[in-house]
DNA sequence: GCAAATTAATTAAACGTTTGTTTAACTTTA
DNA sequence: TAAAGTTAAACAAACGTTTAATTAATTTGC
């Protein structure tokens, strides 16, 4: 049994764009064979079960976003504000790109008794301790304010791109646009909310 | 058939519990039914179905939110900003007080068929339409900037909160604390929340 | 005031569907 | 000629809902 077969890659996707719509629990086996189109045994020949195929595709689609913090804490630039420009602009450039699966995962961590909820909780506590440690450096060199709440800027950062494409059509109705005719991924929302995260937290973290 | 019977108010709120926990469709009526202490038939004797139920459920709940905001625009205050931070404390104490509620509200409502869009939608927008009065009192009288994002600024009040009690264990990890010992329902976190926002929000919004 | 009549509340059992999963046979690929 | 992939059919269990019978509470007529 190969990891790389259409069947299988079809089923992935197709789970992500279900349990995105239509939640984890209320997508059935059988909507989930007929849009992957393949037959229903599939799911557990390549899967074993759809809780396995819920924690697999959770996992492999996490899997890139672990080290581009980190990455970035190593590198090198003028100030540590342009820093935690890009973690705003990385983490919107993400979540904007990767809908249906936070979808999922901000959805469904929730829940008590989730199958995903170690797996998630793993990613977001080592980017917590990424962007500390970043927030650290730019009180270290005076850049940045001492009286800074971290975690309560980590949780504003992520929910509020979070809470705008939880429900991208209540999203576009706010922002004054029809859900009829526009999209809210797009580059310009995308763009538009990066600004204003940047220009928010400058003026809470910089000192000036 | 009467409305306030001990029955149809424990069904009630053993529904926002178990729908909290375990999500509306994982919910099953015969753990409903067992929760409450009631006869699995009493479900559909009292609200006729799962879902009508569930309808019945946040329409019920979401009631006393709808006018909070429409009075505080009426209200005179010193400054606008004075009014902003009761829309602040306002909104972290009512989803702190009624956190299972919220978390089935933000879970659910982005769910495609999801039974309580409507309802919801409907409380968001007043909301909105409310917020965006109190900025404009605020850019007349000189106190507000202009370019203030006015929908964004709000997804943030929300998001943040609302992120926050989402995951409350997780929560309680990310603040460095021990989610065995302590709970994120205290007024201490409550107070920190509304403290970091407030100044979150000040720098971002005052004319200084 | 008090039976009788009526409505409301509650129950155990059964209903037909749908659920996730498995089986065993078959086809394709290596 | 095995192994991998795919299929239709069947599995038992759980699902939301309904039924018909019974008990509790309330209203009515006198």
């Amino acid at each position: 049994m190969s990891n790389n077969t259409e069947a299988r890659q079809k089923i992935l996707s197709s789970a992500e764009l279900l349990f995105a719509a239509e939640g984890y629990e209320a997508t059935s086996m059988r909507q989930l064979a007929k849009a992957a189109e393949v037959n229903i045994a599939m799911v557990s020949y390549y899967f074993g079960s759809k809780e396995e195929l819920y924690r697999t595709l959770v996992r492999e689609r996490m899997l890139p976003f672990r080290s581009h913090l980190q990455d970035l804490i190593a590198t090198e630039t003028e100030t540590v504000w342009l820093k935690m420009e890009q973690v705003i602009e990385g983490y919107a450039k993400r979540i904007f790109n990767n809908n249906c699966l936070h979808q999922i995962i901000y959805r469904e961590m929730s829940l008590q008794n989730s199958p995903i909820r170690a797996i998630v909780a793993e990613t977001v506590l080592s980017n917590r301790d990424s962007i500390a440690l970043i927030v650290q450096q730019g009180q270290a060199v005076g850049e940045f304010r001492t009286d800074i709440d971290t975690h309560l800027l980590m949780t504003t950062i992520t929910g509020t791109i979070v809470q705008m494409i939880k429900a991208p059509q209540l999203s576009l109705v706010l922002m004054g646009k029809n859900p009829e005719n526009d999209s809210l991924f797009t580059d310009e929302n995308q763009d538009r909310v990066v600004n204003y995260l940047k220009e928010l937290i400058k003026n809470y973290i910089l000192i000036r």
